[in-house]
DNA sequence: CACCTCCGCTTGCAAGAGCTAGCACCCCGG
DNA sequence: CCGGGGTGCTAGCTCTTGCAAGCGGAGGTG
């Protein structure tokens, strides 16, 4: 069905719809409870939330991490706890950070408040003008656009076909 | 007046050249499913050097972890390679922060550039998972563009790798 | 209908994590 | 001399991790 490789594609796709300000809905809702108790052990309903996001299936994404299928989908209900390594693998898999999934899993403690983006951008050596204009632009379009993920997410969502409420 | 979306928009072809060449290296790691950082001895050499530099016995340490003495003891000689928890519960008792003893475990990945930056990217609840990664990984791309401008001797940022930057 | 492929899940098994108990060695105080 | 308590390491065990194999079901072809 989906590699590996369209997923990116598929990203790319996004990146550029953004940048062009087409703004077609590309609403990937990412449910990220953030306050709420209990977070701990719900690793797995998080991968599988991500995962469902990015629309791959068990073993795709089982492929792609490096893990067999069967020991993911006990991972994804719970049933198994992966060690650290998996864990990364995993992350590396879905194409996200692997500090959120350990902050899921508990083991890192989450970061704290919001350490200006853009401040932190702005003050960055490392860049030049153009190239913080740049991922300013991009940030400040993708802050927006997971807004409105968020508002059509907590409405009777027509669009969206990841149920967060499924706490 | 120049607004900033007509600057950026003259920066698209900048950016979609940039993010094909991001895409290209993520969808080579995707496809690739390396097998996860041979882990074991660099951490437990790095936890024994924490632990002689704090002038704690073995016992102590291992108490405080909430971890049997022997069991540690083979942690810091490579024969086990310990699970996430315990590997933040060792942290914890040599009152270091768990994410370097990740980094030594070849768990999380060094990131180049400047960590604050990074940092903000990866606990910014305005995003969401995916695009976090792509912005960390445009980012990164920037970062190297200039480093390597900096440098007029060296090659022009030819090979777009994805983290693993050694410093 | 049979046949195929992919989906996710269940089942048994090898390998390894992590524990308790016990080893040998060292330095002090009787 | 003999405890007693400190260091770290070894042996054996239990329980979990993580995998290969196989299950029934959904969807597409002929």
């Amino acid at each position: 069905m989906q590699t590996p490789g369209e997923f990116v594609r598929e990203q790319v796709t996004t990146v550029r719809e953004t940048v062009d300000r087409v703004a077609g809905s590309v609403a990937e809702s990412v449910a990220d409870a953030p306050s709420v108790a209990s977070v701990s052990s719900q690793v797995g309903d998080f991968i599988r939330e991500q995962r469902s996001a990015a629309r791959v299936s068990l073993r795709e994404l089982a492929r792609a991490a490096g893990v067999s299928n069967p020991y993911l989908s006990q991972v994804e209900r719970g049933l198994r706890k992966p060690s650290a390594e998996i864990l990364a693998s995993i992350a590396r898999g879905l194409k996200i950070s692997a500090e959120s999934l350990y902050e899921q899993a508990g083991i890192l403690d989450r970061r704290s408040g919001n350490p200006d983006t853009v401040a932190a951008i702005r003050s960055d050596e490392a860049l030049s003008e153009r190239h913080k204009a740049v991922l300013l632009e991009l940030y400040e379009t993708y802050v927006r656009e997971h807004r409105a993920a968020a508002q059509t997410s907590s409405q009777p969502a027509a669009e969206t076909r990841i149920s967060k409420e499924s706490a």
